[in-house]
DNA sequence: GGCGTTAGATGATGGTCATCATTTGTCCAT
DNA sequence: ATGGACAAATGATGACCATCATCTAACGCC
């Protein structure tokens, strides 16, 4: 039954890719330990020789997962917050979420969590800020960072609602409007 | 045990009072049957005479608990958004979720919801949008929807990272530089 | 090559949950 | 006033949950 040191980290890093998937799709708290122990082909039983709780596999689950592909965006272009926005207000982004902004797809869990799991977020939340305020327009610093807590506030708030909405219409134009908006800052 | 119609009534009205409470406080899927019922004063099992399932429930709380104080300050003062964003975008309502937006309180774990729930918060954002639409800058309908919509978009983005945030000065900036942007729009 | 360590499996624990069956006692139409 | 309707209480149901105890067999150091 036992591994080698390499199988075993593989086999902890394969937990928190399941579980960031699983928390994402499901919610924190409607899934369970079991069901991505099995998303990652093991039984419940082993978990807890990886994680000392499902509290800190959240915690080090929103850490890992917070670097999205909008992120890697803003690397290229020449105004990150632009990029980003492209990325991020897309109808696939919204279509996905399982794989997406832990913002967006767990915001409303993430304020009721630990604080372990609220430090890791508010760790995640400052390195998206730096990518989105790379290049853009001339300003000073402080309007710099208030542009990029404004445009990201309304990035989440917009794909939130946008998967909320039952109107496809509706729904796409919060994406559409808040990227042009954005697009204008 | 059994109560009069208008008692009965007012029992229905209590449960779904301390439903949309209770879900707004510790969200949806954590808030049992028994909890709410408590809240309300009574035992788990007479919540089947007033509604056929928990879901159910959700959903008529969430079509109930939409009219946040936010919608009323709208109908006093000139610039409907703008006294929205007022009181929306206030340290007292990030730090009263039990009685304040759905969005931002439940918003993830709405957009996992079934149909009837997110279609009655679907009617609750276009109620929304009307009341931030009254009187305001000139412009075209157009114009004036897409501007109430990015600003409850990035209104319910703020409140939810400003609740997330474990830094209590970035949690006030993501709600003091959303409120100075919307005054600018 | 042998043995202590340990990853992972099995299964149990005590808890919570939504939902339903049954009972109780009051309301209300007759 | 009387009997059926019914709101609410009690308690059971079966399903799930996080966590732990125990077992097992493979790893890796001596």
């Amino acid at each position: 039954m036992r591994k080698s040191k390499q199988e075993t980290a593989e086999t902890r890093q394969r937990i928190l890719k399941e579980a960031g998937i699983a928390f994402r799709r499901k919610g924190i708290k409607a899934t369970g330990i079991a069901d991505l122990m099995a998303a990652a082909g093991l039984t419940h039983g082993g978990f807890y020789r990886h994680f000392p709780s499902k509290e800190d596999l959240v915690a080090e689950a929103c850490a890992t997962c917070l670097m999205a592909p909008a992120m890697k965006a803003t690397q290229t272009e020449p105004d990150g917050l632009k990029s980003m926005a492209g990325v991020y207000l897309a109808p696939a982004h919204r279509d996905t979420p399982d794989t997406g902004c832990v913002f967006a797809g767990l915001g409303s869990e993430l304020a009721r969590a630990d604080d372990k799991t609220r430090k890791a977020a508010t760790a995640g939340f400052l390195r998206m800020m730096e990518a989105a305020m790379r290049g853009g327009p001339k300003a000073t610093a402080k309007a710099a960072r208030e542009r990029a807590m404004v445009a990201i506030a309304a990035m989440v708030g917009a794909v939130t609602l946008s998967r909320i909405v039952t109107d496809p219409k509706l729904s796409a134009a919060i994406l559409a409007s808040t990227r042009h908006h954005i697009a204008q800052m």
